[in-house]
DNA sequence: GCAAAAAATGGCATGCGCTGCAAACATACA
DNA sequence: TGTATGTTTGCAGCGCATGCCATTTTTTGC
């Protein structure tokens, strides 16, 4: 047995628990309901829905959708003869273009925005968490490209890459809650990836071009 | 009479709460320290202390050192010749050659940084303050630029504006906290500002250049 | 000057997020 | 079955934040 019945359970417990709150919040707002309600809806007490949460926030980001690594793991994964800035660039084109779920195109996830933006302490995880991303992009950066110790070009380059990331994120949140529609989104967000890239310099754009 | 008595008062009593709330937060930082306290040490009531702020972390802000205006106003007043982003790169560096308090470069705020940092909310509060500010730049590029209402230029050149704005102000928190000196952290910040100017494209740096 | 209006203040009560603690319960293992 | 381990639960409590109401102080109009 590789699963024994407890596991089981606490999985269970805790799946119940997260659908619970995003149902709640998405139809009432994240402020407008209480970790009380929360957990009655998930037929739990509200100590055991902080042992599986060590937070409030914590019952709406997946922890496994949104990696810290992102930035790194594209950038690790580019072609020979791309940059960095341009994997980045190519991948969130693709994205794009497919309407990918990871990227919340998707009609319904609407009220989900609207709500994360209506929590300040949400959107001030989802912040952090661009800045472990860029973080790690710098480190990779630094270790590819063989950078002295105190040359802070890396982190540098990784700011600008971290910053368009996050830019196309929060255009995707804004534009989705504002009813548009997906398709109409990623048209919009494909031109404006393209004003971004006119605006960055051939210095930024091909660093760290891995050779061929 | 230009100023009654009551107004009078009030600014002392708004000042005395101020001044003992960032002298307990600093002391022992800003989540060991209860609203209580602070009412007591200012010898107010906790709900007088509500009436002048809002919530807790509006006790260590200060409205006006930091205005959303501050990169809108420095586009504003550079000179002929000089564009959007070369006015800011050189306020900075003029701020940071002289030391001045409101770029927090001084020894006496390395507890202040470091109760910011500890405290979360209160890097919220500064992060969107950031985003006021690229905003009201954005504002202002597209009003003197005559850009196109559709046209998304301003708002992307006023958001690599804004992001290594509020790197410099990162940098020096995390230094200054760090224990560095003062005139050490100002070399190294305008080495830093070399690098993105560096990095910056000529179609970034020369955006919004005032005619001469 | 004096009374009415406006504003500031303080005390009390409430709701909510969150954290301990000890007891009851369920599971795993011998 | 019995024991050890881990989980759940109710309860009490703290701190932030808000609302209500009475009291005191300041301003305003006469």
């Amino acid at each position: 047995m590789s699963e024994g019945l407890r596991e089981r359970k606490k999985r269970q417990t805790r799946q119940r628990i997260s659908e619970a709150a995003l149902g709640l919040f998405v139809a009432r707002g994240f402020d407008r309901v209480t970790i009380a309600e929360v957990a009655a809806a998930a037929e739990v007490s509200v100590n055991t829905l902080y042992n599986y949460f060590e937070a409030k926030e914590d019952l709406v980001l997946p922890p496994d959708e949104a990696s810290p690594q992102r930035l790194a793991d594209i950038v690790r994964a580019r072609q020979p003869g791309e940059s960095a800035a341009r994997a980045v660039l190519g991948r969130l084109r693709d994205e794009l273009r497919r309407h990918e779920r990871k990227v919340g195109l998707t009609a319904g996830f609407g009220p989900v925005f609207a709500m994360m933006r209506a929590a300040p302490t949400l959107t001030a995880r989802l912040e952090d968490l661009g800045r472990q991303m860029t973080d790690a992009l710098a480190a990779v950066l630094a270790e590819e490209t063989g950078a002295a110790p105190g040359d802070r070009t890396p982190c540098v380059i990784a700011g600008q890459i971290g910053w368009f990331h996050s830019l196309v994120y929060g255009e995707i949140g804004r534009r989705i809650e504002a009813g548009e529609q997906p398709a109409a989104i990623a048209e919009a967000l494909l031109e404006l990836l393209d004003v971004v890239e006119e605006t960055l310099s051939e210095r930024a754009l091909g660093y760290a071009t891995r050779e061929a």
